[in-house]
RNA sequence: GUGGGUGUAGCUCAGUUGGCAGAGCACCGGGUUGUGGCCCCGGUUGUCGAGGGUUCAAGCCCCUUCACUCACCCCA
């Protein structure tokens, strides 16, 4: 036996019906609210992703799954949607007929970290993404469509966290002074956080131990260094978060792992799913079009855990599998032609339909109905097809009726199209 | 990458100081010549994760390894 790829994971029946009814509910929903699909190739050149996310970052640093392919060139398989579909809209010249553009897709994502609960190497991700527009009315929006959405699969157990991260105007001052207080304290910081210090500043505001909660204890907030514009945007974002009834809570160390963040940053967490909180995140990437050789366009975007959602919808709809609405149970080989005949017909008119092929008896037959949550079985053995008819069973009222042979399948259609 | 837990039937799991591998569920058949759910009877199902070692004898003890899982880290 030829085991699966670790972090790697089969989606079964049973399960996938959670995902379809996730898909079905977000494709109506974000077109609602004017968003387009876009489909994009799941390999890019690795040079995509080391520019986009960041080179110190640790998902270029050491979780890509990069290779080289039989020309050379290397290619990644992609660790996020945003890239490409920036890549997209610079390559295609989406931003000439109207720079305001908005795009969603669906699909896998491949990160190589160690698999836990909620985290695979393989994982899906809803990715949107709006370019062209700087208002934070786009920023507040997007957080109602992610509550919205949630709502609507039954997640009522979120919160969003929200954050600005400011801008190259801003920024620096205050990474300038956290990297000072940093030095200074750095003989009291754990082990970990000497190593944060230099990649990821920002982290160490998160750490736990008692003697790097003290000595950060009177560290700088970002939100003290915003610039004026950037503070009158984080201000009117959470104005109108408040306006369409978003609950949110402001973190001052939430961070994005990602380097091309702007401005807003927010997450989605619940605490349904252990240590692996975020259901969703994102945040406003303004830079982001240019540096990658498009014209200078604002943009914002998230990311949803399709693996997490999925697990929490599990527990709020039990049964979502397709019943048939008829089971055809057939008696003798002349009924196993004709069951043969109807159900291939039904199901091709749109009916579904089932038998047993396998000759078995009615009573096992008739379990297997009831096993597949038929509503109706029809019986045909010899002593009906002598008379011309076959009985049909309601199988939550045990009632049963004889129906014509004749044509049966317009009959049936007529009763159950 | 680091740490903890777990690997026995399709699933959930028992398995005593080392002594013939088990139960429940599921599945198949029967009880009812041709009628599902409840009940009763019978039956099928095993690389005890893998490799090596100790022993007359290993599911159990020792070593190695793999997988799964939870957490750190990071994130969706």
């Amino acid at each position: 036996m030829i085991q699966l790829i670790r972090g790697f994971k089969d989606i079964l029946p049973g399960e996938v019906e959670f995902w379809q009814f996730i898909e079905k509910q977000t494709a109506s929903l974000f077109e609602n609210f004017g968003f387009k699909d876009i489909r994009i190739p799941v390999m890019e050149r690795t040079e995509l992703f080391s520019r986009s996310i960041g080179e110190a970052t640790d998902i270029v640093e050491k979780e890509m799954y990069t290779f080289a392919d039989r020309k050379g060139d290397l290619i990644t398989l992609r660790p996020e949607a945003t890239a490409s579909i920036v890549r997209a809209y610079i390559q295609h010249r989406l931003y000439a007929a109207d720079p305001v553009q908005k795009l969603y897709t669906i699909g896998p994502m491949f990160r190589r970290e160690r698999p836990q609960k909620g985290r695979y190497r393989q994982f899906y991700q809803i990715d949107a993404e709006v370019f062209g527009v700087s208002s934070p009315l786009m920023d507040a929006q997007i957080m109602f469509l992610l509550m919205t959405l949630f709502a609507r699969l039954s997640v009522t157990d979120c919160t969003a966290k929200i954050n600005s991260l400011g801008c190259p105007n801003c920024r620096p001052a205050f990474t300038a002074g956290l990297s000072r207080l940093l030095t200074e304290k750095a003989d009291a910081l754990c082990e970990d956080c000497s190593r944060r210090s230099a990649r990821n500043p920002l982290r160490v505001l998160d750490c736990k131990v008692p003697a790097c909660k003290a000595a950060m204890a009177d560290a700088p907030s970002i939100l003290d260094y915003l610039c004026p514009d950037c503070r009158g945007h984080f201000d009117s974002v959470m104005r109108h978060l408040a306006l369409l009834g978003v609950p949110f809570e402001l973190d001052k160390r939430l961070v994005r792992g990602l380097d091309y963040y702007t401005r807003t940053a927010f997450e989605i967490q619940t605490t349904l799913l252990g240590a692996q909180s975020a259901i969703a995140g994102g945040g406003r990437y303004d830079g982001l079009v240019k540096a990658l050789g498009g014209p200078d366009i604002p943009a914002i975007g998230f990311a949803i855990g399709v693996d997490r959602l999925a697990e929490i919808a599990a527990q709020h709809h039990p049964d979502l599998s397709a019943k048939p609405k008829i089971f055809i149970a057939a008696l003798g080989d002349a009924s196993l032609t004709l069951a043969f005949e109807w159900v291939s017909k039904l199901a091709a008119a749109g009916i579904h339909a089932e038998m047993d092929m396998a000759g078995r008896s009615l009573k096992s037959q008739m379990k297997q109905a009831d096993r597949l949550g038929a509503k109706h079985v029809l019986i045909s053995g010899d002593a009906e097809l002598e008379k011309g008819q076959v009985l049909l069973r309601d199988m939550a009222t045990k009632d049963q009726v004889p129906v014509p042979v004749k044509d049966l399948v317009t009959e049936m259609q007529r009763r159950f199209a």
